[in-house]
DNA sequence: GCCAACGTTGGC
DNA sequence: GCCAACGTTGGC
C-alpha cells in the first residue's frame, strides 16, 4: 500500500509551526476538526503519510513545513470536555463523531512556499487549496502535486 | 476589517 | 426535503 500525501490547514495564532517544534518529540495531536469532509480524510490516513503543514490567515499564508502521520485516527478527546473550545454536547463516547490523528514535525522548509507562488504554478491548478472557496482544512494532495510543490 | 463562499441548523 | 438564516473560514 503506497503512501498518501495531505495538506493540513492551521491558524497559526491558534498553532503554528513555531509550537510544533516546542512540543515533546515535535509531535502534535491535530484536535478540533469539526468538519465532516476533514474527519472523513483523517480517518483515511495511514502511518507515514506526509503531509504539507499550511498556515492560513498569515501575508502570505504559506506552505511552512511537512510533517509524518505518527498515529492514526481516534477519538478526538476535547469533543468530550466540556471546558474545551471544541466541546460537542451532542458527541457520544460510545460512538463518537470526531476523530484526529497525531502528527510529527518531518521538516520545516528554509523558505516557505507561498499562495502566489503555488497559484503561479499551472501544474498545481487543480489542486484543493488553490480552488475557489475552498475552505476544507484537511485536504489530500496527489503525488503528483506532492512533488511539483517540494521541486519549486 | 471586509466580505464571498461554504457548512450547518432548524422551521416549515 | 427545502431553503433561509446564521456562524465560520480565510484571502485580500
Amino acid at each position: 500500500m503506497s503512501k498518501k500525501y495531505w495538506l493540513m490547514k492551521t491558524d497559526p495564532s491558534t498553532f503554528s509551526v513555531e509550537d510544533f517544534k516546542k512540543n515533546p518529540r515535535q509531535t502534535t495531536s491535530w484536535e478540533g476538526v469539526r468538519n465532516y469532509q476533514a474527519r472523513n480524510f483523517m480517518r483515511e490516513m495511514k502511518k507515514g503519510d506526509l503531509a504539507f503543514f499550511y498556515h492560513s490567515q498569515e501575508d502570505p499564508s504559506s506552505i511552512v513545513a511537512v510533517a509524518r502521520v505518527v498515529k492514526e485516527a481516534y477519538p478526538d478527546p476535547t469533543q468530550f470536555d466540556p471546558k474545551s473550545k471544541y466541546f460537542d454536547v451532542d458527541a457520544n463516547p460510545t460512538n463518537p463523531r470526531w476523530f484526529l490523528v497525531d502528527i510529527q514535525l518531518e521538516k520545516v522548509l528554509k523558505t516557505p512556499i507561498t499562495l502566489p507562488e503555488l497559484r503561479k504554478n499551472s501544474k498545481l491548478k487543480n489542486m484543493v487549496l488553490l480552488q475557489k472557496g475552498s475552505r476544507l482544512s484537511v485536504q489530500p494532495v496527489t503525488e503528483q502535486e506532492w512533488a511539483t510543490v517540494l521541486e519549486g
